[in-house]
DNA sequence: GTGAAAGCGCTAACAC
DNA sequence: GTGTTAGCGCTTTCAC
């Protein structure tokens, strides 16, 4: 049988109410009594039910985080940010992906409107963006995670597209880097966008503009970094560098210049974005633009948890920048 | 104001109590009233508080997971393969990790604590296995998924080490090998002491012996398979091949070889464990032993959930198969 | 087949 | 400062 606060109300020889203003801290109460209850309470082992709590106060303290997927390194790297920072402000925190496409939605959306918890945390929304607008709108507090700047009407973290694609220019040109391939981002994708216009003007500045056959298109997997690679030889392109999106796909440009025998760095320099796992393992190590994608999950969380403090105002976007770890993909370090 | 059951009997001319039923479908209910409810409830949007039939239920529908860390790639896959198997039994999720020790472990036993969710579900529990124990003999249904057969009281999921060992050693055997270098695990994994052990076995069953010189430790880091070929060529140790513990030792491994200028796989054929992301990504791509990591993390959870359902028994342990996935680093395939 | 009433375990007014 | 009394929104006997 589970200790209630009854049992602690009637050993302690108070009533409910008193054990509950001692726990919570609400209102004043004679120290000797708070002592005696809190002597209970431990001898006990008393801890209130979560569910009990939570439907008298109407808050769960739980937040809800929506993530596309977990498999995707970059994310998984933004959940233990956010879960270290909920764990922190003991909160508990109920997972939701969207994996499974419009069916994890409505599941999702479900929990939702059972009122499950008390804020929602997003991870790149995507297509989703209207539905959760929507669940903000109805009043639930949400705190986004996107470097899409789409954004929108709600409290947004990002990481700085445009400074992070600009810093990796930079680096390959001080390398003395003329001719990169410059790898995009899936149709509508704006993070994707926004870097390769930010990477190409820097080029563009120095005086070295990418042609519009350097550019192909990407998806953040291993196999369209492969496939640029192989396109542009191919089609007797001249490079001495590769820009991409993340680790994944700079891993396929290694495999298939390691394949075509050219040599990283001598040859061809390669740089990406994210730094979210394995970029450290390739071989040669991959030059990256690091997302700061922990602090940006702890920060979110950190809003949210605000927001649902009550300590509003937390709508001005968010910006962590990136940084620039050079490894001797782009020139030899090591 | 949200809507409660209370709008819902009001506005269909009924009992809370039968609208509970329609619900639910406990009872007999006339199909005419239940039908009436029935869109009564659609009309309204109405949906239970998540809190209210928790608390009135005892139950609260969710179920609670506690893994080491999300970052590490093999732990991510067995949460997704978690994730979609809650999705579909429409339980809620609530997310723990022990990515912060001590601190985060005693946090978490103040949800179990409080009742916040059904079940539990643990991957490797390693130093927390005694006090995940208590909870199961507390009554809290637990599910581990575990590697390591020290496993205990609890239904546990796990995948084959000595099997999967036994596949990457007869591969590396098929293809000539005779010198493998060994990677060991830390302190205290059984998990890899019986990979190593039967990896071992049926190298000496083949007739060739693995000298004690060709063991390494590791931690399962890169840096770790860096430093054991670097040793191994310290020591001149000769070797035709190695194997590791997952993707990332292996990793190191590539990098370092790549460093010496040993070509994979004709100089040296490199295989590990896992599977769990970037082997694929590898340059040359990893022959891997992979573990069914979505499977084992949806198994876990089909079988929590049906023990929360009532449906006992479920203490057998279960594994399920490794599979060797054959690529250029073993032998090309490409 | 359906309704009334009594909880589930807690918090929050409101008295005293 | 502390107790009493109502709820929070559901489910579940127990009558009818």
């Amino acid at each position: 049988m589970r200790v209630t606060i009854a049992h602690v109300a009637l050993r302690a020889g108070v009533s409910k109410a008193t054990v509950s203003r001692v726990l919570n801290g609400k209102g004043e109460t004679d120290a000797s009594t708070a002592a005696r209850v809190r002597r209970v309470v431990k001898e006990l082992g008393y801890v209130p039910s979560a569910g009990a709590v939570s439907l008298a106060k109407g808050r769960t303290g739980v937040v809800g985080v929506l993530a596309p997927a977990l498999t995707r390194p970059w994310i998984a790297q933004v959940m233990q940010g956010v879960v270290d920072a909920m764990e922190s402000s003991n909160h508990g925190l109920m997972l939701f992906t969207r994996n499974r496409g419009d069916d994890s939605f409505r599941r999702f959306a479900g929990h939702v409107d059972a009122n499950a918890f008390d804020g929602l945390l997003v991870i790149e929304p995507e297509e989703t963006l209207p539905a959760v607008d929507r669940m903000a709108a109805a009043g639930l507090p949400v705190v986004l995670i996107s470097d899409r700047t789409a954004a929108a009407r709600m409290p947004v973290v990002a990481s700085g597209n445009r400074a992070g694609a600009r810093q990796a220019a930079e680096h390959l040109l001080s390398l003395g880097r003329r001719h990169p391939l410059v790898l995009g981002g899936p149709e509508g994708y704006d993070c994707a966008v926004e870097r390769v216009e930010s990477f190409t003007e820097a080029f563009t500045e120095a005086g070295f503009p990418v042609p519009q056959q350097a550019h192909f298109p990407g998806d953040y997997s291993g196999e369209s970094g492969r496939v640029a690679v192989t396109r542009a030889e191919a089609d007797g392109i001249e490079f001495d560098s590769v820009f991409t999106h993340n680790d994944l796909s700079a891993s396929g440009v290694l495999q298939l210049l390691a394949q075509l025998g050219r040599s990283v760095p001598d040859d061809v320099a390669v740089a990406c974005f994210d730094d979210a796992g394995h970029a450290p393992l390739t071989a040669p190590p991959l030059t990256a633009v690091r997302r700061p994608l922990r602090d940006m999950g702890a920060e979110a969380a950190r809003m949210l948890v605000s927001a649902l403090a009550g300590d509003g105002a937390l709508d001005k976007p968010v910006e962590i920048a990136t940084e620039l770890v050079v490894r001797d993909s782009s020139v030899r370090v090591g």
